[in-house]
DNA sequence: AAATAAATTGGGAGCGCTTCCAAAACCATC
DNA sequence: GATGGTTTTGGAAGCGCTCCCAATTTATTT
């Protein structure tokens, strides 16, 4: 349709370029009746300004990118990732902002993506989920100097804008729960040790047991890859130990363990309690309903988006650091409905 | 970094900026000691040419929108769109474009995104995924003459680009794997009616009993929402009329009509066989496994891609159609590797 | 070696917008 | 009604690239 320029709306509506300009912008200096019949000649004509043209006049493309590096994508079947964007993608909207995804998927990927990423007059600013030990990504991103907030709390933080859950206190409160209850023997599955979202889980597991004097017994804790079978086979590994509870460090990582444990004969949570992590939909309707915590997925894209914004209009020094507050969610697979709670 | 401009690549290299431009862009008429000496100043300075200056000067973004509208949206739990969105991340990374995405959460969303979208000198082109009857995006998007592939049959394809999964012949070929079992009383849980994927997949649930002579009993079909909660209670209404098939229209929906069945206390699928569609991850893992339809999602996604960039180079005329295949996924929920299957 | 054809290069005119600057129009004041 | 100040408006110079065309260089032919 309309290839219309500005300079064909300015003839129409009498006036020049420039006006038409400002009324596009919402300068304050053009006269009520001058604006309101230019914007009548642009509703006539359905002129859209394009976008490309103001990107280079204005330096500013009003486009975000969201970056998923490899180390995730290929969990993108976790419904962590569709949460995520879409508090990033409504916040965008509010903010009027347009949201390019990359998906890095292969080693071709990421030599492809990054000169696209950081070519100037495409990207005002960046959103990375954060990833692996060892991805250069962020670096080099951080070396072009865009800028960037990273999602989950990066390996190396140093000057790093970044917005978080509060993981440590969400596995040490839900450890902290099960110990109440009366457990003894609380196991773990942890996520593997190459992201900083495990290892916090694993420490506020460790520091719950400890403030309680308790031992960290090393037979307790195994390693499974925040997948279904992960979660399966590290319970499995995990039931010669005799734990009486366990915390998985991931909802889907819970249903696994949950199958082997109903596999072995055993009943939940009479003979082993099971806590997850992240309240997925399904936890709700598992068999028994999955306690877990509730993280605050969306919420956090959409105040990435906001810090982000914060960063392209007033710098990125000094770096800001958000973290978020989770939610203990009690359901039937931890006891606590069916035992004696002392408190 | 670099606030480099061609011009300054040029002047490095001693050349003129329109050579440079040809060793950008991989024109023939360069000869070889010239183009190794810009490549080389290009390697040294990091340069990278100015997206929204390339945009404007050749008309072309390099760019696609997906946009997901608001009917479907709120499914983004479900793990059909990240795969698609995968496949299509994947098809863009391939083909060198970026990918924008458009979450059309809200009305208030729509009236904002639209203007965005149809912005010239944005987007090359548009992939959509198809929604609700009655839904006016795809309308205003085809009038902008922007080149447009839907994604899944819409209600009135006259005259647009579309792709979509075999829908009608999947739905047959789970249904009358029931019947090839043996199942006489063989019930349905549709999706919502305001969407051509639940037509299709009721139609073909028709036309596999109509042809073996069955009749249609409308007590045996029943509307859920795709979700698990939804195939819960569709399921439970369907029990007094005693099925002993159930072919549900999702995988969500099979899990959640599980749920019910075992509430009831009947075994699956000695009493009520069970047949999803989807082929989700907790599809094998389900108890006992779903016998399930899997559809090539991110295939379609990626070749809905490709279908787009020929409408770009080739012209939207005449409409391209693409229909892919989809396979019968045999587990234990249909009963099929228990009952003698007659041949 | 001259004439002609082919390959390579440089210059310039945009692409459609923003934004600075100066000119014009308006306003209130004395 | 002239003066100074404030709004409002128009013109022009870019933003950094592509691409056409003409000029230059190189290769080929007679």
């Amino acid at each position: 349709m309309s290839n219309l320029t500005l300079e064909d709306i300015a003839r129409q509506a009498g006036v020049s370029r420039s006006t038409v300009s400002r009324v596009l912008n919402d300068h304050p200096n053009v006269r009520e009746e001058v604006r309101r019949r230019v914007l009548d000649v642009i509703r006539q004509t359905g002129y859209h300004p394009n976008a490309a043209a103001r990107t280079l006049a204005s330096q500013r493309s009003l486009m975000l990118g969201l970056v998923l590096p490899r180390s995730v994508s290929s969990i993108f079947s976790d419904p962590y990732f569709p949460r995520l964007t879409q508090g990033i993608a409504q916040a965008c909207n509010h903010y009027n902002y347009t949201l390019a995804l990359f998906l890095v998927s292969s080693a071709e990927d990421e030599a492809k993506i990054y000169p696209r990423i950081s070519r100037r007059g495409l990207l005002d600013g960046i959103l990375l989920q954060s990833g692996q030990i060892g991805d250069q990504l962020m670096d080099r991103l951080l070396a072009s100097n865009i800028p960037l907030v990273v999602i989950g709390r990066p390996f190396n933080p140093d000057g790093v804008s970044y917005i978080d859950v509060d993981n440590v206190n969400a596995a040490y409160n839900a450890v902290s729960h099960l110990i109440r209850l009366g457990y003894q023997r609380i196991a773990t599955i942890a996520g593997p040790d190459n992201s900083t979202v495990s290892i916090d889980r694993k420490e506020g597991y460790a520091r719950a047991l400890q403030e309680r004097g308790r031992k960290i017994d090393p037979s307790l804790i195994v390693e499974g890859d925040f997948t279904e079978a992960g979660g399966y086979y590290a319970m499995q590994s995990l039931l010669p130990a005799r734990p009486d509870a366990v915390f998985a460090a991931s909802d889907a990582m819970a249903i696994g363990a949950m199958r082997a444990i109903h596999e072995a004969g055993l009943r939940i949570p009479e003979d082993i309690a099971v806590v997850g992590f992240d309240d997925l939909p399904f936890a709700a309707t598992a068999t028994p309903p999955l306690t877990t915590i509730r993280q605050p997925i969306a919420p956090l894209g959409f105040k990435a988006v906001e810090i982000l914004l914060d960063l392209i209009e007033n710098g990125a020094q000094p770096p800001r650091r958000v973290i978020m507050d989770t939610e203990l969610v009690v359901r039937d697979s931890c006891g606590a409905l069916k035992r004696r709670s002392p408190g």
